[in-house]
DNA sequence: ATTAGCGTGCTTTTT
DNA sequence: GCACGCTAAT
């Protein structure tokens, strides 16, 4: 295909920052992957010298097919996640850091239990503070780059931070212990790194030439500051995002690193791509409609050369499950009366628990679906207790992986002899697995005790020396059989262990496949499991037509011809959780989740949402969003009406009979002036959300607050 | 030492 | 509606 003008410019540009707003469908990644091809062919620069940064896997792996399909499959650049070559980075130059070449990456189920830990060691009362809170807490605190003893000095007096700094600590030594590091540590690391060894930062900017980095409106403070190290030396910088994408805010991800990076990099060409190339006139002027109603934004210009299209169906459904019906019926004729394929359809939602019902009825209707990153295998017990004897034969010291299998399949070592091992591990400050030979001539353990652990012992050992000598399918397979893994399953008849022998066939294909295309080392395979998730993996899904359901978050990066987001309602999209307030950002943040869903679609789009639906097992009363009357009625059909034609849907009422709206200047008795943030309803029922100057948000009900209007 | 059964409590998004 | 964690029973 052929550029545009300001696709062209991006493409040729060559020396010197650059920044390159990129709205949605407007070509990002072709600008990437031309430019990538013109620096190597045209501009003489090696492919080695570029590196290629992408958020997630499935992005690097797509730009890595175009790139050899466009240079030719010989061509070697970089190109990778940020954990995944921060990963790299800091295997090669280990010894600089307090951790051996073969740390294992702590994965969030193994943070989650990590922190469980030092939250019982330093005893916390897991009511009042909660695991999340403290690994969010603990995260920022690292992407600040404080450690846990100045969060300790600085947290005096309050209560939170100074339990949050004694989970840190403890959390902090475990995992060095172990020689394990979690995903912000590859990042922190890597900056840390940069930031003391100027030779070794040296030799990287020398290397890498060229940085290019995707969704650059995603990158969190660390990142930021990686990026800034690495390219000051070149200033060859392309950032490639767009603002009104980010949604990943609430993991630290800051839009001002997109906004500011013109001052960042004084002298920066900026360029807009507006065209988009894949929605109707219809979907596009509908979602930059709602994106309108964001202030903290760049203002921008999308347009298209494609006619209007057809109207955007909006629908409220009594219950989610005549919702769900709604999508199974609208897919079953427009596959049998349109022709459509059902690859060429999907169905977004806010919260993966949306899913099942639609799920339940994709099945009775009898279509075909696939759900995109959802759980399954990567937290399936098989996939972590193999996972977890991998990591112990690349790294001993992984204590936490030792406790996990240590006993399966069962070796006879029990609760009582693992506790005996762990204190005397605690007393000589050793690892679990050393302790194991350093604890027999203790007298600790009696004799079939001792033979049982030096066997499990002489077991690993030998998986260790195999693995030496061996590609990472054929020890899977070797480890599989010798720890008596699939044996386990195998004398059983139940249908459970059937399943976890398919997962155990999934694993073992899994490696089969990476070792037939990737470098086949056991510790590259291992990388590979930590740092990619399911939902990365094949876009083939598309090929084989499947209905894809998906979350708003998972649908960034994809299109279809057919797109249904469902459960548009107040509460859901915007998700609010009953105990914080709103934010004004983080109700911005949601409107670009809605926006990024709309985006996706080329065609036909419709927008639902329910009144009654089942969340947490109860049904729970909804209201149609906000964010479906921001959306002009000149690009939508309401089917509401003619679906149930004795209810009056909630989005005329919301569009229609409002006493007060955004922006209105008001008076409360109690809390003073205030600015109007969003209303729903009229009267005294109306219920209001207010930005007070000196309280902040409110959420109040119109009738016994007594409001003033103020001119 | 292992398992089964029951109650609790929690639910956003992910490298 | 679910997963998880705890307890109690074998």
């Amino acid at each position: 295909m052929i550029l545009n003008h300001q696709q062209e410019i991006a493409v040729k540009h060559k020396d010197g920052p650059i920044l390159v707003l990129a709205g949605a469908g407007s070509g990002k990644t072709r600008v990437i992957v031309n430019r990538i091809n013109h620096l190597i062919c045209f501009a003489g620069v090696p492919a080695w010298q570029i590196l290629a940064i992408t958020f997630t896997n499935k992005a690097a792996n797509e730009m890595k097919e175009r790139i050899h399909s466009m240079a030719g499959p010989e061509v070697r650049l970089t190109i990778g996640t940020f954990h995944s070559i921060c990963a790299k980075i800091l295997r090669v130059e280990h010894q600089h850091l307090q951790v051996h070449a073969n740390f294992t990456i702590a994965d969030e189920a193994d943070q989650v239990a990590r922190i469980k830990k030092a939250m019982a060691e330093s005893g916390v009362n897991p009511d009042k503070i909660t695991g999340k809170q403290l690994i969010t807490a603990i995260s920022k605190a690292k992407n600040r780059f404080e450690s846990p003893s100045s969060m300790k000095e600085n947290a005096s007096g309050n209560p939170f931070l100074q339990t949050v700094a004694d989970v840190y600590e403890i959390y902090e030594r475990g995992l060095r212990a172990d020689h394990a590091l979690d995903f912000d540590d590859l990042i922190i690391k890597s900056v840390m790194l940069f930031r003391q060894e100027p030779a070794i930062l040296e030799k990287y900017q020398n290397r890498y030439r060229y940085i290019m980095i995707d969704e650059y409106q995603d990158t969190n403070s660390a990142q930021y500051e990686w990026v800034q190290l690495l390219g000051q030396r070149y200033r060859n910088i392309m950032a490639v995002g767009d603002d009104d994408q980010s949604i990943y805010r609430w993991r630290g991800a800051e839009v001002s690193n997109i906004l500011n990076f013109a001052r960042d990099f004084p002298g920066a060409k900026v360029i807009k791509l507006e065209q988009n190339y894949r929605s109707t006139q219809v979907i596009l002027s509908a979602a930059s409609a709602l994106m309108s109603h964001n202030i903290h934004r760049n203002p921008k210009n999308l347009w298209t050369e494609q006619k209007d299209g057809d109207l955007i169906i909006r629908t409220i459904w009594p219950t989610d499950r005549s919702e769900a019906e709604a999508v199974g019926r609208q897919i079953t004729s427009l596959v049998e009366k349109k022709g459509r394929k059902f690859g060429e359809m999907a169905i977004f939602y806010r919260i993966n628990a949306q899913s099942r019902l639609l799920e339940e009825i994709m099945h009775s209707f009898q279509i075909p679906y696939r759900v995109v990153g959802n759980i399954s295998f990567f937290k399936r017990k098989e996939v972590k207790d193999l996972l977890a004897y991998m990591r112990l034969v690349l790294n001993p010291f992984d204590s936490g992986a030792c406790r996990r299998i240590i006993n399966v399949p069962r070796r006879g070592i029990g609760k009582t002899t693992i506790e005996i091992l762990e204190k005397e591990a605690l007393k000589r400050n050793l690892d679990l697995f050393s302790t194991i030979e350093s604890i027999s001539d203790s007298g600790l353990l009696t004799d079939n005790k001792l033979k049982n652990i030096l066997k499990f012992h002489e077991l690993i050992l030998d998986l260790i020396h195999f693995e030496r000598t061996h590609r990472a399918n054929e020890f899977i397979d070797y480890m599989i059989d010798v720890t008596g893994y699939r044996e386990m399953f195998e004398s059983e008849m139940s249908t459970e262990a059937r399943t976890s022998l398919e997962i155990i066939e999934e694993f073992e294909n899994t490696v089969a496949e990476f070792s037939d295309r990737e470098e086949s080392r056991l510790a590259d395979f291992a990388d590979y499991l930590s740092l990619y998730s399911e939902s990365d993996d094949d876009q083939t899904e598309q090929k084989r037509d499947l209905v894809q359901l998906m979350t708003l978050h998972n649908a960034k990066g994809l299109e279809f011809p057919v797109v249904f987001i469902t459960g548009i309602e107040e509460n859901l999209c915007p998700l609010i959780r009953s105990d914080t307030s709103l934010d004004p950002a983080e109700i911005e943040e949601e409107r670009r989740l809605l926006y990024v869903g709309m985006t996706r679609a080329m065609e036909k789009l419709f927008l639902f949402a329910a009144r009654q639906r089942f969340l947490y097992g109860r049904p729970i009363q909804q209201q149609a969003s906000r964010f479906l009357a921001e959306i002009p009625d000149k690009c939508i059909e309401d089917q509401s009406m003619t679906m149930e034609r004795n209810f009056k849907s909630p989005v005329t009422e919301l569009s229609l009979r409002s006493d007060y709206k955004t922006g209105d200047r008001i008076r409360h008795p109690s809390w003073g002036l205030g600015t109007v943030l969003h209303c729903i309803g009229s009267g005294p029922q109306a219920r209001l959300t207010i930005r007070f100057d000196r309280f902040g948000p409110k959420k109040i009900l119109a009738g016994p607050a007594n409001l003033t209007r103020m001119h």
